[in-house]
RNA sequence: UGCCCGAUGGUGUAAUGGUAGCACAACUGACUCUGGAUCAGUCAGUCUAGGUUCGAGUCCUAGUCGGGCAACCA
């Protein structure tokens, strides 16, 4: 994992190399522009990764810039969590931390400037006039009856609309370039809006707000940015985020670049289902662990360098595209096989009886925390004569390559000794196996026989004195198709909401487990990754999230 | 029936006019005290048609398919 944070070469690393060769910049600026109004989720590490990644890759800098110019959807809560998570992930702002709030001023005298140059106008179109007036992308809209208004009566109007003179949406500050464009957004643009609405950070200060467009390239040009990175949609917004910074006395002329979102398979991405889900409770929360926001991810237990890896292998394109979310589940596995300890749980337990195992005996075998990590030693693993293994690792009647228990068939209890199945007992009623029966060859301990014999199978196992309940929780994907947002005619995207998401079970395991904090990470051998949750877990009392289970070709092949 | 963008194995990407490579997934086998990991291997790709060129995934033309654009959202 040594090379997980190495630079990716891509055709926006390739422009600014350009830029930077061509000695354009002094200083390499980018920028993360989050809006408050919504959690981060996998698609926004997409981009800090590569906004931060590019500004160290080349010396820069990165800011951190809350895009907050629309109150009414924007608080307080989700600009702390955006910090959080960003600081999760690994990066640092330092000092570069900016409220496009902080800019209204200085925005509003480039209003004033656009208008002056008389390359803006008040326009008192109703929505639906001017909705109308815009025309559709096939055919020409048609000039406002307000474009001609003077410059004198534009200043006026603005000023007193920034003055509280008039109704939310009574007026609106128009640019003024061409109603024929084929682009739309070229179409007299608004660009200031009345909206009376608290603001969390300038409160009932202004009751005018600049529309992303006008604002967006000017926050660029203050802070100084150099290369301004944004997702495909943005692409038609370009030509109007050049026209405004050619027509206005900014201190520079960021260059905006377009890439491709990330789009995963079996989630959601976009901020209003998600907001949904949170709404009307489908989930626990925004860092609900099935949830794929940065939040979700952390509690389900993804490590941020995990996450980075991912960035980096899912590459940078302007190709739309569908990533397997299997890509993102390796990236952890991959992290956690070397670095998690190891521990033995039952998930589904039923007891394993050795016939010649001296009652009321327990003795401690040396169980390896960690096989690809020596350095990580050695745990005592309490053994005796009645134990817990998983049901499903006996089987009466049993395929050949079958290589757990079954009546004649000798296995390895990991770190313990070989046994041999001898059969089961069952309930007399129900006939379900209640106890799986067994000897052990004394001269085994450790799992290795003296004769060198070869046993196949080993399976995992606790002491059923000895052990500890774990409450588990099973999580699986939240949608059952791999693209939930395709969805038939009246359909919904909830309808693919998958009802088994998170299954909550009583796992048996070794002791030790009983005293694990929140937020370690452990293998249960043969099963999969897990987490102690951060919120659920008491003291003495952890509650485990299993992060993703392990690969299982045996499963996989036999399954049903 | 406008404008913009895109198209390489199942998926994600590389190749910057010169051997189509890597990763994930899947499948085989080897090894293994996790049916994990590891190792070896297999499967499988340049949207179509013309053109330029000694040579085209790459350049040109025309199509096809996919995405985006008609909030006083970002």
């Amino acid at each position: 994992m040594a090379d997980t944070d190495e630079p990716v070469a891509h055709f926006i690393a390739d422009r600014i190399a350009e830029d930077v060769q061509q000695g354009r910049h002094e200083r390499i600026m980018t920028r993360f522009p989050p809006e408050p109004n919504g959690y981060l989720h996998i698609g926004h590490a997409k981009s800090i990764c590569l906004n931060f990644g590019l500004a160290e890759q080349f010396a820069g800098v990165c800011n951190l810039r809350f895009d907050d110019t629309n109150p009414a959807a924007e608080e307080a809560e989700y600009v702390s969590s955006i910090m959080e998570d960003v600081r999760w992930l690994g990066f640092d702002w330092g000092n570069r931390l900016y409220y496009a709030s902080d800019y209204f001023e200085r925005m509003y005298q480039y209003a004033e400037e656009l208008i002056a140059a008389g390359h803006a106008y008040v326009c008192t179109l109703t929505p639906e006039e001017f909705k109308d007036y815009r025309g559709v992308p096939t055919r020409p809209g048609k000039a406002s009856p307000w474009r001609d208004r003077s410059i004198e009566e534009n200043l006026d109007l603005f000023r007193r609309m920034r003055a509280g003179e008039f109704e939310d949406g009574a007026y609106v500050l128009r640019a003024k370039i061409d109603m024929g464009s084929p682009n739309l957004h070229m179409r007299d643009p608004a660009i200031y809006r009345i909206k009376r609405a608290h603001h969390h950070r300038t409160g009932d200060k202004w009751c005018i707000y600049p529309m992303y467009d006008f604002a967006h390239g000017l926050e660029d040009a203050i802070e100084g940015v150099t290369h301004s990175i944004c997702t495909l949609e943005f692409e038609v917004h370009r030509p109007l985020y050049d026209w405004l910074l050619d027509q206005l006395s900014v201190p520079c002329h960021p260059q905006q670049i377009e890439f491709a979102r990330l789009n995963l398979t079996y989630t959601v991405m976009s901020k209003r289902k998600l907001l949904e889900l949170v709404r009307d409770k489908v989930v626990w929360g925004w860092d609900d662990p099935r949830m794929p926001t940065v939040s979700g991810l952390r509690r389900r237990g993804y490590t941020p360098a995990s996450i980075r890896a991912f960035c980096r292998k899912i590459g940078v394109t302007k190709t739309e595209s569908l990533t397997d979310i299997a890509l993102l589940e390796h990236c952890i596995r991959d992290e956690l096989n070397a670095s998690a300890s190891r521990a033995m749980v039952v998930v589904d337990p039923i007891k394993l009886v050795i016939e010649n195992y001296p009652a009321g005996q327990v003795e401690y075998l040396d169980g390896v925390n960690n096989p690809e990590d020596p350095a990580a030693g050695t745990r005592p693993v309490a053994f005796s004569k009645e134990l817990y293994i998983e049901r499903g690792d006996f089987m009466e009647e049993a395929p050949k390559k079958f290589y757990r228990l079954k009546p004649g068939q000798e296995v390895r209890l990991r770190y313990g000794y070989l046994v041999t199945c001898t059969g089961c007992e069952k309930d007399p009623v129900t006939g379900e196996v209640v106890a799986v029966t067994c000897t052990y060859d004394p001269e085994t301990r450790g799992g290795n026989a003296p004769d060198g014999r070869r046993v196949r199978g080993t399976i995992h196992w606790v002491s059923k004195q000895e052990c500890v309940d774990l409450p588990l929780r099973l999580f699986d994907r939240l949608f059952t198709v791999d693209v939930p947002d395709d969805v038939p005619e009246g359909g919904h995207f909830r309808d693919h909401l998958n009802p088994d998401s998170c299954q909550e079970i009583v796992a048996k395991g070794e002791a030790l487990l009983g005293s694990a904090q929140p937020g370690e990470r452990y293998q249960f051998e043969r099963t999969g990754y897990f987490i102690a949750d951060s919120k659920d877990s008491q003291p003495g009392k952890p509650v485990f999230n299993r992060i993703v289970p392990l690969k299982d070709s045996w499963g996989k092949k036999h399954k049903r």
